[in-house]
DNA sequence: GTCTATAGCTTGATAGAC
DNA sequence: GTCTATCAAGCTATAGAC
């Protein structure tokens, strides 16, 4: 095969989202991915640092794009947003509550101890906003209030995926999505904007 | 000095919640106690497990109480939200955005990965979330929506903290407190319920 | 590019003197 | 209760054959 580094990369986000960045030894990572040692430090020759900045990365580009699908296949931006939590909730509970975000743990981890990839983190979530208030602004949420939406969305949608998996019950989720939806509809109609489409 | 347990328990806090669980080793706490290692053992038979279940369920319960503390102070509940939020916002600042909640790190590294854990962090959100609940709906709540925006709060904060610690800047912080004020005064507004006082 | 072997260190945990 | 010595196992990282 000879997209090893792929598999590589792919066993990391996976261990880094179910178990961090600390308990993910080389060796675990090098057994998920059916890659040597001597693979892991052919392709990422500055180690463990490097494989994770490289993992982050390519997660979070990842993750955006899932949710920039979902929100631009919707027929208005408040269904987009509903089906962003729906989805979320539904990816916990058919993995056992073990598929959510592949950032958030690392990023508590590293956020006092690993400057470095603390940066990492905080690249991610700065793009991950900014595609998130260009949607919202398109959806017809007023620029002024868009940023800010953006900021209780994310922050929503992190703190259901802590509260769910915690308690192995995506209720949470699911009052949280419900809350947001509120949100974004009341700031597109106050608006005056009428919701309407940019599909096909 | 007798109070050696009292100590390692909050190095141990200390350290979960700038490092997480795999990260903070015995060692590393053994240090930052100045117990030693025989020590440790001695208080704690089961080892490692045994003290972070312990260290989290003590950094729960006072966290619970200082949460507890700063809205049974305020004149209404209100007041009391806000004062959460503002007061998070401050602690991140003041300490460089490294003090902030004792659980979710560790919480979200041994959801899917130490099952005995997680129950630890299952009830001490359980048990927050009953206190935020209590305090919501003595607050002219209607009881029907107290849990679901204790819920939202809850959320709120953590994903606050996250966001937070990220950017270093607490400006995430400071947009969901204010949102979730208004929540609970559009909660508390549309009970018919006139927020007043039980101080003193 | 892949694989094995291994160095050097740290981890969680135990034993036993004091 | 405290301390030190030590164990086996794990870790990250490197070297070198193939």
């Amino acid at each position: 095969m000879e997209d090893t580094r792929e598999r590589i990369i792919d066993a990391t986000a996976a261990l880094f989202t179910q178990r961090g960045y600390a308990a993910s030894g080389l060796k675990q990572i090098s057994g998920a991915s059916t890659a040597t040692i001597g693979s892991l430090y052919h392709f990422f020759p500055g180690g463990k640092a490097e494989l994770a900045a490289e993992t982050l990365t390519r997660s979070g580009q990842a993750y955006q794009e899932l949710v920039e699908a979902v929100i631009d296949a919707a027929p208005d931006v408040v269904t987009g947003v509903r089906d962003c939590f729906d989805g979320a909730a539904e990816t916990l509970r058919a993995s056992g509550y073990a598929d959510a975000c592949p950032i958030a743990t690392v990023a508590l981890e590293v956020a006092s101890a690993d400057e470095a990839l603390r940066q990492v983190t905080e690249q991610i979530f700065a793009s991950w906003l900014r595609s998130i208030t260009d949607r919202l602004v398109n959806g017809g949420v007023p620029e002024s209030r868009a940023p800010e939406l953006a900021t209780v969305l994310l922050a929503a949608l992190e703190g259901g995926f802590l509260l769910s998996r915690v308690a192995k019950d995506a209720a949470a989720m699911d009052v949280l999505g419900a809350t947001v939806v509120d949100l974004v509809r009341h700031a597109v109609d106050g608006s005056g904007f009428v919701p309407e489409r940019r599909r096909t």
